[in-house]
RNA sequence: GGCAUCGUGGCCGAGUGGCUAGGCACAGCUCUGCAAAAGCUUGUACAGCGGUUCGAAUCCGCUCGAUGCCUCCA
């Protein structure tokens, strides 16, 4: 039997504001979207959050033995600067800048972003279509909208009709607004706007004959609409209505209304069953943005080479770090917070290693069963990570007392925990050892081995001289040597 | 100004009507030649003020503060 016919799992539904059964529409099925980056820079450290949260989600589903179609796309044209009528193609304002060709642009920055999501262990998504690579897609939803009434052309640039659409369908919902007082808040700065109402929104920009980016269209050469890709490459992978659409809060107004508006407009359906909308990352306290400068980069922090850690943390302990934060809380990040974490990862760490090791008696004085069923637990509310993690570290107090000898543990016992363990820290929270990643481990912990034996020695001649000095260097070397019931163990840094 | 979210012990971070996660740091103890590691013990925290309730950090109201969105952002 699946095991997900036995985890009954509750998502945070962002449309409703609840916690809600999750029942996918295709029973032992899931078809989830999230929205990728636009890649016009390298990610920083909060678009990695995001990706993160949904790779915990889809592995989970995945441990649940559900069969997932996990769309991410790559935003390589449309995603304009501004509103402004004038407003420039983000990555066709780089290749400007660059002097490159705006493909040039998308391939290297996606290039970085692959590569920066496979440090930190995420998984590639079942599809990762592109923007440029769905026009005639997102011409078909246009057509549609417009034969429904909802969008008119105006230059050659179509626009959304959203006070139309507000007419008979709820423009809003998703992010609890309403139409009438975006409209009375509305700066009246757009004087020369060729939209008939300043919450309309672009499905088509016509190109201005610089541009570099454009399509042909019934409307003329242009290209589309940041907002319009998703409904386009959702529908035509998953459907016109699928089971989770994620993304950043940021995204919640107006990008994921937007998406709601469209496929109504185009299709009549709601496009999305459960919305799931992780939270900001912070530094120092405030969001973490490209435009603002207030980020940091994966590779600075791997690397050492910024101004606000005092030392390089490992991408796994990068991970670990956030998923000690549940997925909708904002987290802000801080040396203090992170080096915590990494003391917590390689304990957590040294617990696993030592399991397998671990002697094994008739009887048990842990209930692993129960203990497994709680972890589930904490992953079937809404993936609770944080609760998962104390779970966890319930289990490397166990095993730590097993190996001192004062609890037991029986052989069935073991297995499942030695199971449970990694299925949790590896499959679902995606968490590597990265604490001996090196190709020369071998080869170090034989002379490690070897120094341990001299200084056995030296204790044995009571020459604590010699033996002391062994541990000391070594421990500046940092390998750490631990004086147990069996003999010595040690760890290195 | 509008909408939304949040304010938890030294730090990070769960919980959301009674049974008060977890990590890190600190202190004491056990073990140890001494350390380290590990284990045990200790912290009675929920912004403030009212209200509902037998009982609230958890629900309601107000005040203060922070953040996000309202223009591009995961």
């Amino acid at each position: 039997m699946q095991l997900y016919k036995k985890q009954k799992l509750k998502v945070h539904n962002s449309l409703t504001g609840k916690k809600e059964d999750f029942v996918p529409i295709n029973e032992g099925h899931i078809g989830m979207y999230v929205c990728g980056p636009t890649v016009y820079s390298f990610v920083h450290l909060g678009n990695c959050r995001t990706f993160m949260s949904f790779d915990m989600i889809f592995r989970y589903f995945k441990h649940l033995g559900f069969k997932v179609r996990y769309v991410r796309n790559i935003t390589d044209a449309g995603h304009l600067e501004n509103d402004a009528d004038e407003g420039e193609d983000k990555i066709a304002k780089k290749a400007k800048l660059e002097q490159i060709e705006p493909m040039e642009v998308v391939q290297r920055y996606t290039v970085d972003f692959h590569n920066t999501l496979q440090q930190f262990n995420l998984l590639p998504p079942s599809i990762e279509p592109t923007a440029t690579g769905h026009i005639i897609e997102q011409i078909e939803i246009i057509k549609e909208i417009i034969e429904n009434g909802f969008a008119y052309v105006v230059n050659g640039s179509v626009y959304f009709d959203v006070v139309k659409f507000n007419e008979s369908h709820t423009y809003g919902k998703l992010s609890g607004r309403k139409l009438e007082d975006m409209i009375a808040n509305t700066r009246e700065l757009t004087a020369q706007s060729e939209k008939r109402n300043p919450q309309d929104f672009a499905l088509w920009k016509k190109a201005e004959p610089q541009h570099i980016m454009r399509w042909p269209s019934p409307w003329g050469d242009g290209f589309p609409g940041w907002h319009l890709e998703c409904t386009a490459m959702s529908t035509k992978y998953l459907g016109e209505t699928f089971d989770i659409h994620g993304g950043g809060m940021d995204l919640k107004f107006p990008h994921h209304e937007c998406e709601i508006a469209q496929s109504e407009a185009s299709c009549g359906k709601s496009p999305v069953k459960y919305w799931l909308h992780a939270n900001m990352l912070t530094l120092n306290g405030k969001k973490m943005s490209k435009s603002t400068g207030n980020n940091i980069y994966p590779s600075e922090i791997i690397s050492g080479e910024n101004n606000i850690l005092s030392k390089p943390y490992s991408a796994a302990v990068v991970r670990f770090f956030m998923m000690q934060a549940h997925y909708t809380s904002i987290l802000d990040l801080s040396d203090d917070a992170l080096q915590a974490s990494e003391k917590g990862y390689l304990r957590l760490m040294e617990a696993l290693e030592n399991l397998p090791k671990l002697p094994t008696s008739a009887t048990s004085d842990f209930d692993v069963q129960a203990w497994r069923q709680k972890c589930y637990d904490a992953m079937n509310d809404d993936f609770n990570t944080p609760i998962l993690i104390s779970n966890l570290f319930d289990a490397v107090k166990r095993i730590n007392l097993v190996k001192e000898g004062k609890e037991t543990l029986s052989e069935a016992d073991k297995n499942l925990l030695v199971d449970t363990m990694s299925a949790f820290i590896h499959d679902v929270l995606g968490i590597e050892n990265q604490a001996h990643s090196d190709d020369n481990s071998q080869t170090l912990n034989g002379i490690v081995e070897l120094l341990i034996g001299l200084r056995n020695e030296a204790r044995a001649n009571k020459d604590f001289a010699t033996s002391d000095k062994i541990r000391d260097e070594l421990n500046a070397l940092g390998v750490q040597l631990k004086d147990g019931k069996d003999g010595t163990s040690f760890t290195i840094n």
